[in-house]
DNA sequence: AGGTGAACCTACTGACGAGTAGGTAGCTTG
DNA sequence: CAAGCTACCTACTCGTCAGTAGGTTCACCT
């Protein structure tokens, strides 16, 4: 019935700043993907963080900006995944399938840290969703960047950049959003979620009913 | 909306149950649009609906019944733009645009609706989250019938069905995040917001980079 | 007319949560 | 070993908001 570690009785252990700045972070980052931004409260993040409220006051400022301060930390850390993931020196499909596996792969091991930055973020207004939509913004114009280096798009000759922002913008938002459909069907292992948008906006449904997959150069048949 | 008189001093005129209930759920899903579930109040809501508070509890229950009862009430509205609009008797590609294109027309009409049921449904775990994985899944059921009659799928004999779901998970969910973005870019009209997700999800990117576009079938020429 | 009940109100309670005041323990350097 | 800084705490204040108790007007029906 005691002597449990996790314990959270009298005082807590001394640490140094930084190593205690971190916990909270991670704290705040798993009370605020659960419970959301108004609905969370100071004192079960710092109960969590196993500290006591006023030192989140005196390390993080305001329950506002410890919310932004989470939010950009876990763009950051996204972005970074994304980045190291994708092959540069490949062909355009396998540029987007490797930076595919790299976004799922991430949410997969980080689902509170999506789901702050996805969820939470958009429904608090003001300075939070600023930081989504730099966040997206970062993502779009590295898949136009992309898009732009694949075709020349010749039906549409003088606009080729903003007709790339277009199509990058929407495959942005659809990875947001089939990220956001995994949280609800976890069993789902990430390659396969990859995969099966790898061939939608890569094929089409178009070509999908005709029969037409895409799959990865060495591998066995992709499975959507 | 409805034009308000906006002045709210002193007592409210009499009027029958069904059309105050009509007013308080229209203030409601307006102040849970701007502000979400938490950061509304029912001093608001009763503000806006031009009624005092207690009204709202004899009416509608606690603040948690009456979201909920907006959200049902926004999604239902919302499949029955889409039903009506899907033209049935067309080839399946006419008949998602179709679909689409009352998709995007519902949300140009009512973003506070689709407000309150993606984004504040979305992040209220418990029953609300429910009610719009209900909604999803019945959209989810329409574009996969749709699918399911435009094909075979030859290369997954065994599980069309299975395929043709997961198909339309990734585009109903394409779809909500489209919306989504919309909802911060409100200057584009619904008409190209949703030509270039049938450009996207019929064609892929694949063969837009090759300058392959569709269009609808008698109209000029989709402009994404 | 006058009774009756539905529609409406003011004004409270009680809980909860952000943020703070003021004080205690332990490391670290002279 | 003291001085002093930093990590840490308990215990409050004060505002806000869900929900309610109890009273007031008005429309309709006999």
């Amino acid at each position: 019935m005691h002597a449990e570690p996790p314990v959270r009785s009298g005082r807590a252990k001394r640490l140094p700043r930084a190593v205690r700045e971190r916990q909270i972070m991670d704290a705040a980052v798993d009370v605020f993907s659960r419970l959301g931004f108004h609905a969370a409260s100071m004192d079960e993040i710092s109960e969590v963080a196993g500290i006591s409220k006023p030192m989140l006051y005196a390390y993080l400022g305001s329950k506002e900006e410890l919310f932004a301060t989470c939010i950009r930390r876990e763009a950051n850390r996204l972005m970074e995944a994304i980045a190291d993931g994708v092959e540069a020196d490949q062909p355009p499909d396998v540029q987007l399938w490797s930076g595919l596996r790299a976004f799922f792969g991430f949410v997969a091991g980080n689902r509170a840290s999506w789901q702050v930055l996805h969820r939470q973020a958009l429904t608090q207004g003001g300075p939070f969703a600023r930081e989504l939509v730099d966040l997206r913004g970062r993502a779009i114009d590295l898949v136009a960047a992309l898009l732009v280096h694949s075709a020349e798009f010749p039906n549409v000759p003088r606009a080729g950049d903003r007709e790339a922002e277009s199509l990058a913008a929407a495959l942005v938002g659809a990875g947001e959003s089939l990220a956001d459909w995994w949280l609800d069907h976890p069993d789902e292992p990430a390659g396969v979620v990859a995969a099966r948008l790898m061939n939608l906006v890569w094929m089409g449904f178009g070509d999908l009913v005709a029969g037409n997959v895409w799959h990865p150069p060495s591998r066995r048949t992709a499975a959507p």
